[in-house]
DNA sequence: CGCTCGATTGAGCCGCGTCAAAGTGCGTGG
DNA sequence: CCACGCACTTTGACGCGGCTCAATCGAGCG
């Protein structure tokens, strides 16, 4: 069992500091840093606490059996994640980059909701808004083919986390095609094609600047 | 905008009832009747009401604009649609054979939640266990092939609702391609192959028997 | 400068989708 | 009760999109 206390120890020192679940849900927590690929929490172990990034970038992972892995969601500064969880978490949780994450205990939360009608609605909306999230990903995945599923990637992430047409990538190639069900050499052939139709314009691997928002957008509905 | 009172008229006569939303969660509701494909509520129609499925089958869908269709659940007797979504519907639920389903006013709910902080962690449990059975879906999608999914579906179908081996199916080949994003054909020759495999046995269409859980199994995991 | 990991590109193959045609069961009406 | 019709299911032939395997390229870092 790991103990994110002990943790802080060892990715150096947290600060409490207040952390902002939703709107209308702040409460007292405590602050880490994970390094790029470094687990957060693990798949089985108790779920005595709910993270929210606060800056770099995070994934959510589950194992098959076979080896195989699938990227349930990426989660970007003001993302809550681990809310979702009985006793235990159902899934684990990595950084992408170097992350800093807020972190408060589950018995924090389960009090507040309690006591204020507000904060449990709160919890309530951001569990709705998971769903909504994993809903359009089963949709992504059961009724679109390669560079759809690309293309949805990319509109999302510009529409979410990014003011400008230009996209920081922080995951790699295999990031992204275990999130979209792709190999990375589709994935890999999804931006190239793009390119060639001047849909975007790949600075570098992890550099994306979208140059044609219609297109994308016309492959994302195909 | 429909308006489910409107369709008891339509449906035959409504009983007030208690309807259990969930553990120490039961309100006073109304029970109306649909028939085979009928719909229930549409995407985009205000959420009014929290549904509860009585007796029959219900599944929820969400349409593409190229006129595909996916299916996000199948809901059967005891189990909860329409919780999951804001001021409106974000998918729409029909009646997969003829249905008897109780529903609540969400402002009843809403209502309760604020007063009775169990019955607001009921919801949230709700809610939790939706969230896990969109992320297992999205886990079928996206890391499995035609006849792991066919096999999963069926573990899944006699695990839940069947105390025996025998499932009755109250859904169509379509429903299910739909639900697993496959077509009618694979699904079809998923059947068979596991039929001459001795997995199971089709006594008819809609109603499978189950030979050999452990094939089942073995190909599920594949 | 060279090593290593990640990304790209290419060739070939396979599983599932597509199209087409029987086959089956069920409800309806004669 | 039987005959018909329609909707659903099954089966077959074939093509294509994405996966596999393999080689090359490129960038970051010691």
């Amino acid at each position: 069992m790991r103990e994110p206390f002990i943790d802080a120890l060892r990715n150096g020192p947290s600060v409490s500091d207040a952390v902002a679940l939703g709107p209308g849900l702040a409460v007292q927590g405590t602050r880490l840093r994970f390094r790029r690929n470094e687990e957060i929490f693990g798949e089985g172990e108790h779920a005595d606490y709910v993270y929210r990034v606060v800056s770099g970038a995070v994934r959510t992972v589950r194992f098959s059996s076979d080896g195989r892995r699938q990227i349930l969601g990426f989660h970007f500064p003001g993302d809550v994640f681990g809310l979702d969880a009985g006793a235990r978490y159902t899934l684990t949780a990595e950084a992408v980059a170097d992350a800093d994450v807020a972190l408060v205990r589950r018995s924090v939360i389960d009090a507040l909701a309690v006591n204020d009608a507000g904060a449990a609605h709160a919890l309530f909306k951001l569990m709705q808004l998971h769903l909504g999230n994993a809903r359009e990903h089963v949709l992504l995945l059961g009724r679109r083919g390669a560079s759809e599923r690309v293309a949805a990637f990319l509109l999302k992430l510009t529409d979410r986390y990014s003011a400008t047409s230009a996209i920081d990538l922080p995951m790699s190639r295999a990031d992204i095609a275990d999130y979209l069900a792709l190999t990375i050499e589709t994935v890999s052939r999804a931006f190239t094609q793009m390119e060639r139709d001047n849909a975007i314009h790949l600075e570098s691997a992890r550099h994306v600047i979208v140059r044609d928002r219609c297109a994308l957008e016309l492959l994302e509905a195909a």
